[in-house]
DNA sequence: TTGCATCCGGTACCTGGGTACAGGCTTACC
DNA sequence: GGTAAGCCTGTACCCAGGTACCGGATGCAA
């Protein structure tokens, strides 16, 4: 066992990085990978830096980018300029980002107050209608509206 | 055209939320929304803030959450108690949030620094590597090192 | 009461992101 | 040099999350 001088090999690569070795092929087709050398034979010789590139988009796709979304993220972040309105895309990108977290921090609010406001004690709460609105907006407790009087 | 007294129809909702008329059925499915209310001949009349509640929807997918997570999210939300867990759900949920908000902050910075700093310049750019690192680790400009000096 | 826009349930299909074979060649080790 | 583990290409399949279409029923206004 042992990475050879020349390059990581898929199953190691696959291995040290958590994902399937079918997926390595699938990202290259994508784009996301480079198209590695080639041994002698035509079996693939990664950069040892692969693995952690894994990682990489392994995250920027929990944080929901799609894998188109991901090879631009990653294009803009090696600084390579293969168009030049790349920088605008890093700012578009930026704005995107800051976009999201702020929505995280609102569900993250409304979660904080569930868990440690009002209902100290959620198995026996008392309130009926906790009065928490999920998203600042939305969702009231039972949905429907105080009946409307109309037949 | 007005919304009826009694409700929004299915095409009303959807136009004003900006999704799929399909796609109310298909929450309706999977538990996302609850069953509306329905006219004599059958057909769905929602609570006005249900066109609310897709929009939270929809931010939530945004944000890389599956819709059963969703789901949870909203119940969480809601502060209803079918679960005695499920105050532990919420505050599980919220380490998955802060982390999220953690990675988008790293993704941000790299985004940042090619953004504003060392190539002042995007189109015009002499660094032929430029030295940013991705994300604290991950992809050197050219993915491979130094080139091993054994064949 | 007729006419047209909507809506109904059911089923089939689509896209993104993978995964799983099949049949054959390479590598590594004895 | 034999052989098992590993890799190759290609194609087929899977799941989540929707969308589209069909034939028929409803809603509502003129």
């Amino acid at each position: 066992m042992g990475e050879s001088l020349t390059g990581l090999r898929t199953g190691e690569v696959a291995q040290q990085a958590g994902v399937n070795i079918q997926t390595l092929r699938y990202y290259e087709r994508r784009g996301l990978l480079s198209e590695p050398a080639r041994s002698i034979g035509g079996h693939r010789l990664y950069p040892p830096d692969t693995v952690a590139l894994l990682g990489v988009i392994k995250a920027a796709q929990r944080l929901g980018f799609t894998l188109d979304e991901v090879a631009e993220l990653i294009d803009a972040g090696r600084g390579r300029h293969p168009a030049p309105d790349l920088r605008q895309r890093a700012i578009d990108k930026i704005a995107e980002i800051d976009a999201k977290i702020a929505d995280l921090q609102v569900i993250r609010g409304a979660l904080t107050r569930v868990v440690d406001a009002r209902c100290d004690s959620l198995t026996n709460c008392t309130c009926a209608e906790c009065p928490i609105p999920f998203l600042t907006i939305a969702a009231r407790p039972d949905g429907y509206p105080p009946r409307p009087s109309r037949p």
